[in-house]
RNA sequence: CGGGGAUUAGCGUAGUGGCUUAACGCGCCUGCUUUGGGAGCAGGAGACCGUGAGUUCAAAUCUCACAUCCCCGACCA
């Protein structure tokens, strides 16, 4: 991608209304825009990051054989009368009625919805397991909306629901489901914790939080030296592990996904069943897992960044490298234009996804403070400096070398 | 929803009854110049001062209402 044509207009300046750092390293990189108190349009450089995520999670979910649909935002209200979270669901719903006067709501999460489809669906034993998951836009009702894309009114969420025979099979998939999600926030780059939790408006029986380690989260959390559990520091004044025994320590957090056993909550109320192996009627038991998408981004930033910009993540940076040229004076800049034409295209060959900042009447130091705003995680540089050879620099450090395009061929 | 704050050009701000033709910095446009850490000079465009009522000889400035945004509370992905 030509950064002369990439739609995007990064701000050297502070932005007011973002107190959160990561709200203002977003908006200031111009990967977010916001319309509304809450409401977030992802530009281009946002949206690659989030697709990439997306990615991430799918890949994860589809190797615990989960199957991806895209159920309707739009719902209707009797299947939430069914399980009466029509008036009672926090935080409510967006509601509003067709030309009809039907009332409808857009969706906030999709129990209901999915155990309508999966009732009408599964009728023998022999039909389960099943697991289902969407990454689809979500809308919530805030009280009020906080810190750009850590809370937000309408988001991007994965919503994995599991359907079993029994508790001990759904036991065994809530498991296998926080693997996944441990390999999702390695992949993302985030230090993780899990906690017990309260099940809030989606009830079931047992419910964990996966909470990423930053500082600047807004929970306090008591985390376990030796496993990866913590609880809420409301929760006790508890000074070791009761799994372990091991020290605990203090440190802030924010919850990036939730992972709920449902048990028969939606099924008992719903009447979802399926014949047996005498052909005699049982509940369905149900999981459900949610990750927040843009929270999950901003996150990263929150966890990962300095005092210059966002440093992401390899797996899920806007591009793999960004290449900057340097039109000096001395020599002809037409030669430092086709050498990184050069490098640009070799790169693209071999499948790198490359920012090339080609413009031409910005300053060395426009370019440098940009790409550390921006936060790809190499830096490649072509000047009258570098001769032959090209610049390589990693974000996340100080040191740089002078290396061929062969040499840099190796680097990714 | 309760409490607090804000609203002046794309962004950040100053101006708080008349001295204002609404100013400054960033950004934007033109030209020249410049290119290793958000360059320089010159010129230029861009604002019904959030909306509506009111007070006053006179309102960006005072009053009231409304809207929007931010923060704290609550809840959450």
């Amino acid at each position: 991608m030509l950064q002369s044509q990439l739609f995007a207009k990064t701000k050297k300046e502070h932005i007011a209304e973002a107190e959160t750092i990561s709200h203002q390293l977003l908006l200031r990189g111009d990967f977010i825009n916001q319309e509304l108190s809450g409401v977030y349009s992802f530009l281009p450089l946002g949206w690659r990051v989030h697709r990439k995520i997306e990615n991430i999670i799918r890949q994860e979910l589809n190797k615990i054989n989960a199957q991806e649909i895209s159920m309707s935002v739009l719902q209707p209200r009797n299947l939430w009368q069914e399980t009466g979270r029509w008036d009672t669901i926090d935080p409510p719903l967006f509601k509003f009625k067709d030309r009809h006067h039907k009332e409808l709501a857009l969706g906030p999460t999709h129990e209901e919805m999915i155990t309508d489809l999966v009732r009408k669906r599964l009728r023998s034993y022999q039909d389960f397991p099943l697991y289902l998951y969407q990454i689809q836009d979500k809308f919530r009702n805030e009280m009020r909306a906080t810190n750009g894309l850590l809370r937000t009114r309408e988001f991007f969420m994965m919503d994995l629901y599991s359907f079993h025979t029994t508790k001990a099979d759904l036991n065994d998939y809530y498991k296998k489901v926080i693997g996944a999600y441990q390999n999702i926030c390695q992949r993302c780059g985030l230090e993780f914790v899990m906690t017990e939790a309260s099940s809030g408006t989606i009830g079931g029986s047992e419910s964990c939080e996966f909470m990423a380690i930053a500082d600047s989260g807004e929970d306090r959390i008591l985390v376990c030296e030796k496993c990866q559990l913590a609880m809420n520091t409301e929760l006790g004044e508890a000074k070791t592990c009761k799994h372990c025994d091991a020290k605990l320590t203090e440190k802030r957090s924010i919850e990036i996904g939730h992972v709920f056993k449902l048990g028969t909550k939606y099924s008992t109320v719903m009447n979802a069943v399926f014949a047996d192996e005498k052909g005699e009627a049982q509940l369905i038991e149900m999981g459900c897992y949610g990750i927040g998408l843009g929270r999950l981004m901003a996150t990263v930033v929150e966890a990962s960044h300095d005092d210059r910009g966002i440093i992401w993540p390899k797996e899920i940076a806007p591009f793999d490298a960004h290449l900057l040229a340097l039109f000096g004076k001395n020599s002809d800049s037409l030669d430092i234009k086709q050498k990184c034409d050069t490098v640009y295209q070799e790169l693209q060959e071999a499948g790198i996804d490359v920012l090339y900042d080609d413009r031409q009447n910005i300053s060395a130091g426009a370019k440098f403070a940009e790409a550390d705003l921006i936060g790809i995680p190499v830096r490649l540089v072509v000047s009258e400096k570098t001769g032959d050879r090209i610049e390589f620099k990693k974000r996340d450090q100080q040191k740089t070398e002078l290396i061929t395009i062969n040499e840099l061929m190796k680097k990714f």
